[in-house]
DNA sequence: GGATTTACTTGAGTGAATCAAGCATCATTG
DNA sequence: CAATGATGCTTGATTCACTCAAGTAAATCC
């Protein structure tokens, strides 16, 4: 997603802010990506190899399909950010991985993408215990 | 972006709700469309159609290239539920307007989506002011 | 040891997005 | 008023994300 997720109709002002805070952060996190030539997509599939793992748990994770995740993962190993490796336990998986490389584009992003960081920095720690209550509540 | 815009590291619990809740709000949102047939872009470019308007103030709302939002259009003219017609005061602009399918398909979108509705909902209506406030302070 | 399930890849297809070019119309101004 | 240039949009070429359907290979299970 570029575009934004739009408001229809916002009838609160609390669900207007939402709506603000979700594009900004969408926008924030593709602008840091871009900077490092990643797309979301990437940066957030790099974001998740903190440990090796296989393909069908970063499908899963994501919430997506996993030939979706083979080609994500087939671009981030042709630009020497990841290896793709047979699982020796069980020869059918692929145990994915960043490289030195990986690990260091993955740091830059971390530093790049300040959004939330800066957002939650602009408030008192105490306001920012409010704020996750808050959001905790609202999700449900 | 289908793919959460997810969390390399974050350093605060609030950090990690903001993510969560972004993350919800997107999946809410591209779900919402899909129930109608609907792409999350072409749900948006159709809410933002209560009055009619040009391609390039849309581009330029959306913060998208001019070529995006033509086929974006072109989809949703086919789909019958916008039309363009030329700008008689300029006949370079094309004025892109709700059919009244898309008013209703705008309609049934606008039920659909409850995600913001309902997690706002959760709040009581003092809370709900605190949220507002906390995050228009987080947004700077 | 043959059927089934699991883990992933491949291929085909759609849509979003960008950039570069193109075309038509408007606006300027010489 | 005609040439020049700016504006508004479309077209074409590309890339990537994403999904679904099929395919392959390795495990698992009688």
């Amino acid at each position: 997603m570029a575009l934004p997720n739009g408001p229809v109709v916002t009838s609160s002002e609390a669900e207007a802010v939402l709506f603000d805070l979700v594009d900004v952060y969408d926008r924030a996190y593709e602008a840091a990506a871009a900077g490092l030539s990643l797309s979301s997509a990437q940066a957030c599939v790099l974001g998740r190899l903190d440990e090796r793992r296989g393909m069908g748990a970063l499908a899963e994770e994501l919430g997506c399909d996993a030939s979706n995740v083979t080609q994500i993962v087939a671009r981030l190993e042709a630009l020497g950010l990841v290896t793709r490796e047979t699982d020796p336990r069980d020869r059918r998986a692929r145990l994915v991985a960043r490289t030195p490389r990986g690990d260091e584009v993955n740091h830059r992003f971390a530093t790049a993408f300040t959004f939330a960081r800066t957002a939650v920095g602009r408030l008192a720690p105490d306001e920012q215990d409010q704020l996750t209550a808050l959001l905790r509540k609202a999700l449900g």
